[in-house]
DNA sequence: GGCATTAAATCTAACGCTTGCATAAAATTG
DNA sequence: CAATTTTATGCAAGCGTTAGATTTAATGCC
């Protein structure tokens, strides 16, 4: 019987843990001395020497000439720093109809980015791909990075994925063309890659640098054309087998609902049907619009502007969205509801209202209503935010590419 | 400036990961031997043998004397075991009208249980604190452990609570009578205390022993007198800041469903409705019982006995169901619903017919509907599996209260 | 400029824990 | 009883840590 030999002390997984917590320390602080990361750490100063020389070794540190200013008391102290630009990741919001990509550091600074259409002549599984590396190449030489370095890519698609990003198989042919197999795509690249749901990045945007920051259980929810929740109970996301949680099929059973249209559509719809039949009064600045420039913004705005006609239409937007909340609160019990998606900047007034209908409908306490701060970047914010933190889980299993 | 003073090793930090590899293994297994443990945790035998001995010291495990039988070819291997009496943990289901408690070993088997009932008259905090102390009593004594053994408690409750245990205050004065202080109650006598909402201990139980342990993600439905669901999903509960994620308030607002009756109060009063409606047809043996004798069970009895009248109502009842369950799969994409509660034994009829509903409510695959094998047990024991789960996380933290 | 002071870096010994190997023990088989 | 097999034990070596003494590099004061 034979045993997998291993080295003393099991596999030097102490010394691991402790590469991991000073690892730890250095991203979550900029230069450091040695002393701040023992008190951080609780390791003796031989020990944080010792892992920072390892890591400066493997690429993912340097040591930082010490500014000439400041200067204590006593001998000054060496200065450590997280090699931001040891590596980088990759972050793509492949939509419906644009592909956007973005290049971020390690700190998580967009140092590039790229966008092109998907116009329906190109809409299928070759061409979603090509643009897509077109997009990204770009956006990589844009950053001036070679793609060796890439360390993890995160694509957000508007399908079901599983955990290994794959989109499973059925009668949705949308789903499908929208995530043409991505991952093993980018796998065939040499790179780690995630592929989620649209809506759970934009969860994990709110999570990591949002509105969730401060709360254990929220659901941002995209409103644009068709509502679609990312949730995140107890600081996880709640995927689901297929990361279908928060699609919110169920809104065809909500009463006072009946289908999953968004924010966006419905505004765009009530607005024209409003238009249309003439039920706007006579002095509203809506009406005096031509029908194909009723949208979500044009109402938003004239509702700000005090058009009653349009406060009309806020207001049962804000009927529905309360519907639409009282669900997620009612199943999920979440602290914070964040709406999201393009519509965000321009919601203010329609939550104010929102609020108000809510807490006539959930037990208190209600769910904090909130307009996300990403407006239409929270899918690919989410992307390279999701990105960074699966190469900062296993950065220690990592081959930098380039080490100089 | 101070920093706390280290042992050496980082406070015995690989120790200690060995020895909760060992004690996991023996956790796993019965009797075994130094040889299988260095197989499944890749240590070394004087290693293993020498966490053996701390164990030992310390109390969790025991040597065995060799079998005289069995035998292989060399010397003999020395044999330890988990001592699954060097613990207990309790378990209560205090709900609206009774208050049950098991005792359970470390290997979470049930050595003893007791249940009172709590009429209206003492539906007040301190007489269900005193009741609940007099049954777990009973229960210790029943099983003959000294109370000092006890490592852990959890106890179910109908009513919302958080991570500490307490209910949030709140205009429900029912959850603040189901939840009288039992975490402070039971910390005072020096234990360990969960209290948990009782659909999510449900949950645990069929997690961790059930129906939910081949899955990933799925809803524990309780559907007694009203629905509530715990949520399981990628393998963890899902709860909330208050554990009210699954409360289902949320089915008021579903279209066809409208309340949060369960199956048992719906078959109930749909029952008696038509028995006194004179709707059940002639010859049905639900119409020949007094009204106050129509209950689920005899519902469903009648039902399976081919009495049409009692089929016209689980008809029904088969269509509020998958309204249900149609809610929690488009909210949270599980992969499979366990019915559970008191009726669960009597629904796998209703089950067969809400499958054919629920393939024409959902996108596909529809999540499989099952009945509990717990019956009325699910909540204690879903109460007695965390509470040994809990004792399982920290042992080594635990002092066991007697060692001989 | 010399010198005390301060704080960080470095060096060294000791320690805890694990590994690996040699040796001893306890059984079976021929 | 000897050979074989398997496990247990004892011991040296090594890793990685801690603790503490020593050295180094700065400042400030005389």
């Amino acid at each position: 019987m034979s045993r997998a030999p291993q080295n003393a002390s099991s596999s030097g997984l102490l010394r691991r843990i402790n590469a991991v917590s000073v690892l730890d320390f250095a991203w979550a602080n900029d230069v450091f001395t040695a002393t701040e990361a023992m008190d951080a750490t609780g390791l003796t100063r031989s020990t944080v020497i010792s892992r920072c020389a390892e890591l400066i070794e493997l690429g993912w540190m340097r040591e930082v000439e010490r500014a000439p200013e400041p200067a204590g008391k006593g001998r000054p102290a060496r200065l450590y720093q997280l090699r931001a630009d040891a590596g980088y990741v990759v972050g793509v919001d492949a939509g419906q109809h644009r592909v956007l990509a973005t290049v971020s550091d390690l700190r998580g600074a967009e140092v590039g980015r790229q966008e092109h259409p998907v116009d329906r002549a190109h809409d299928n599984a070759s061409d979603r791909l090509a643009v897509t590396d077109t997009t990204i190449d770009e956006a990589l030489a844009a950053a001036g990075v070679d793609p060796a370095r890439v360390l993890g890519i995160a694509v957000g698609v508007p399908a079901l994925t599983d955990a290994q990003g794959a989109t499973p198989p059925g009668p949705n042919t949308f789903w499908a063309r929208m995530n043409p197999g991505f991952a093993e795509h980018f796998r065939d690249r040499g790179w780690h890659v995630t592929v989620e749901n649209d809506a759970n990045l934009a969860a994990h945007a709110e999570r990591a640098l949002g509105a969730g920051r401060d709360v254990g259980s929220f659901a941002a929810l995209l409103s644009g054309e068709r509502f679609g929740a990312g949730i995140v109970v107890d600081g996880a996301l709640v995927r689901g087998s297929y990361g279908g949680a928060g699609e919110m099929r169920l809104l065809d059973y909500v009463v006072g609902v009946g289908s999953p249209h968004g924010l966006g559509s419905l505004a765009r719809i009530w607005g024209r049907e409003a238009h249309e039949s003439g039920a706007l009064p006579a002095d509203s600045a809506l009406g005096a619009l031509p029908t194909s420039a009723i949208d979500a913004p044009a109402v938003f705005a004239a509702a700000a502007a005090g058009d009653v006609g349009a406060i009309a239409l806020v207001d049962r937007l804000a009927d529905r969205l309360a519907r639409v909340c009282a669900v997620i609160d009612g199943m999920l019990d979440v602290d914070r509801i964040v709406v999201a998606g393009g519509v965000a900047p321009v919601v203010g007034d329609l939550l104010r209202r929102t609020a108000t209908i809510l807490d006539g409908m959930v037990h208190p306490p209600a769910p904090e209503l909130v307009a996300s701060s990403f407006g239409a970047d929270a899918v690919i914010v989410g992307a390279s935010t999701l990105a960074l933190e699966r190469v900062r889980t296993d950065a220690l299993d990592l081959a930098l590419g380039v080490v100089d």
